[in-house]
RNA sequence: GGGUCUAUAGCCAAGUGGUAAGGCGUGGGACUGCAACUCCCUGAUGCGUUGGUUCAAAUCCGACUAGGCCCUCCA
């Protein structure tokens, strides 16, 4: 397997700590509104990431996390904690509000064939941990105490632009207008671990800690959450490209700091959906979700395929043609799957030289293009029907496409009539009278039920 | 200012030095009473521009152009 590190800025061979399980963290949702496209794709290629480790034969653990407190808060004296405004947009508690778009989100993940993973824990259930491991990084002088909150002191340490190629007098300070100077830092790049004094009093959740009765800071909660659950050893850091800095910056910064070892082996990012006008956001132009896709008649699957078209590295630009070019295309390739007759033993060979080139291409930095290349190239080729579609329900434990899920969907009248109804037409047409065999074809399109005239006769297909 | 990524047909897109995959759409044809589904045929002397390296460049190197993203909310 190889695999594109943004830590070394290279495409490598993927090698776990342990041959016998790959340890897989992937940062989580904010839950304080619905999920957009633009994070879904994300999710869409963290599941690729693990159903592909699992097809190569890996034991993959993955946890994740969610976030319902403490590090959206936002820095900026006109930021808003977006929990807090959440709640005061529904009126609902803080909790309440995570409870909801925690379940939006895996709603949303079902409807794409995301896998739920395996571990997942919450921000509010990890304090005591929080807590621990700053106390920690005190006591070894990587943090310390100033205008009331804890900060992670970043001159400590020799490397915290590892993951970014960058230097501290790189960086414009504030160069977001939201974003403030905080005074009570020694240095530019640190970061709150433990926050008692904030421009958010208001904040409904709080806990008691040695400094003081706050929250936790912005980074420490994915720290915190993958080494309790993965240990002190990660194989896989996931997450979308926007957080390679600060957030992984600091998880790093943090974490090696408290262990005192190298953690994480591979850091791999997700590329953004843009819309035309580049960054796509809850504010900006159209608030695109899933469902929002669904009342427009697409299924959640057409835009997984969207996303499966490309590199999850590339940058995705969302239009409305492009999703119908997905559409059309996934419609079209299960029309062709559906015309395959299941016949013939499976042919070994046939079956190994397909799943090998396969294995081949989703093991290249996920090259999800080439595979579904491979199912075009795979139907056209002279091989019987029952190794095809034993390929297919193969390679679909990865892409997820149903590609070979029968619909089951329940017509709205009995076989009977149905039958009954395509004797009438076959009789209209006979005597040519089309008028009536159209109108017979219509009625039955009403209730879902398309008739196809075959060379064997007419059939009928529950849609 | 610094970092980082991208540029291939109308659209999506593969391609990592050996002479441009695949898909959608378009056009034509087969099938059909007409459709739908399916099948067959149909596209780039060309890969942002421009130099260079090489027997050979979309692929490597330089310059330029255009654009995206990051630089303490972010997927």
């Amino acid at each position: 397997m190889k695999i594109y590190n943004t830590l070394t800025k290279k495409v490598e061979e993927f090698i776990p700590n342990n041959k016998d399980i790959v340890k897989m963290y992937t940062c989580g949702p904010t839950v304080y509104h619905y999920a957009h496209i633009g994070n879904l794709r994300t999710y869409i290629f963290e599941d690729i990431l693990e159903k592909t480790l699992t097809y190569l034969g890996y034991n993959v653990k993955r946890c994740m996390n969610i976030t319902d407190v403490g590090h959206l808060t936002s820095d900026a004296d006109t930021g808003e904690d977006k929990m807090l405004k959440g709640a005061k947009r529904e009126n609902k508690s803080v909790l309440d509000i995570a409870k909801f778009y925690t379940e939006a989100f895996k709603e949303d993940t079902a409807k794409l064939n995301i896998k739920w993973p395996e571990i997942v824990s919450c921000a509010t259930d990890n304090i005591a941990k929080y807590i621990e491991i700053i106390e920690d990084l005190l006591a070894k002088d990587y943090a310390y105490i100033s205008g009331g909150n804890v900060y992670f002191d970043t001159s400590k340490l020799d490397n915290y632009y590892k993951l970014t190629n960058q230097t501290d007098k790189d960086l414009v300070e504030a160069v977001r207008e939201d974003v403030s100077v905080d005074k009570a830092k020694k240095n530019q790049a640190d970061f709150v671990l433990w926050f008692t004094k904030s421009k958010f009093d208001d904040q409904e959740l709080k806990w008691p800690s040695p400094w003081g009765v706050g929250y936790p800071g912005w980074h420490i909660e994915c720290s915190a959450i993958s080494i309790t659950n993965l240990g002190e050893h990660l194989d896989i850091h996931c997450g979308g490209i926007d957080n390679i800095f600060p957030h992984h910056t600091n998880e790093i910064a943090q974490s090696e700091a408290y262990l005192g070892h190298k953690w994480c082996n591979y850091w791999v990012h997700g590329e953004h959906l843009n819309d035309i006008d580049g960054k796509m956001s809850k504010s900006k132009g159209e608030f695109l979700t899933l469902s929002l896709l669904e009342e427009k008649g697409y299924n959640p699957l057409d835009y997984r395929f969207m996303c499966l078209s490309t590199s999850y590295r590339k940058v995705l630009t969302f239009t409305y043609n492009a999703l119908d070019n997905a559409k059309q295309s996934l419609q079209k390739l299960k029309n062709k799957i559906k015309n395959i007759n299941s016949e013939g033993p499976i042919d070994k060979e046939k079956f190994e030289e397909y799943d090998k080139r396969f294995k081949e291409y989703i093991s290249d930095d996920l090259n999800t293009s080439n595979a579904i290349s491979l199912i075009y190239d795979l139907l056209k080729t002279d091989i019987n029907g029952n190794t095809k579609l034993a390929l297919l329900d193969s390679w679909d434990k990865v892409l997820s496409l149903d590609l070979t899920k029968k619909e089951i969907k329940d017509a709205n009248h009995d076989e009977d009539y149905i039958n009954n109804m395509i004797a009438k037409r076959n009789e209209a047409k006979a005597n040519k009278d089309y008028k009536l065999a159209d109108e017979i074809r219509g009625t039955l399109l009403k209730d879902g039920i398309l008739l196809k005239d075959t060379k064997e006769g007419t059939i009928y297909e529950i849609i």
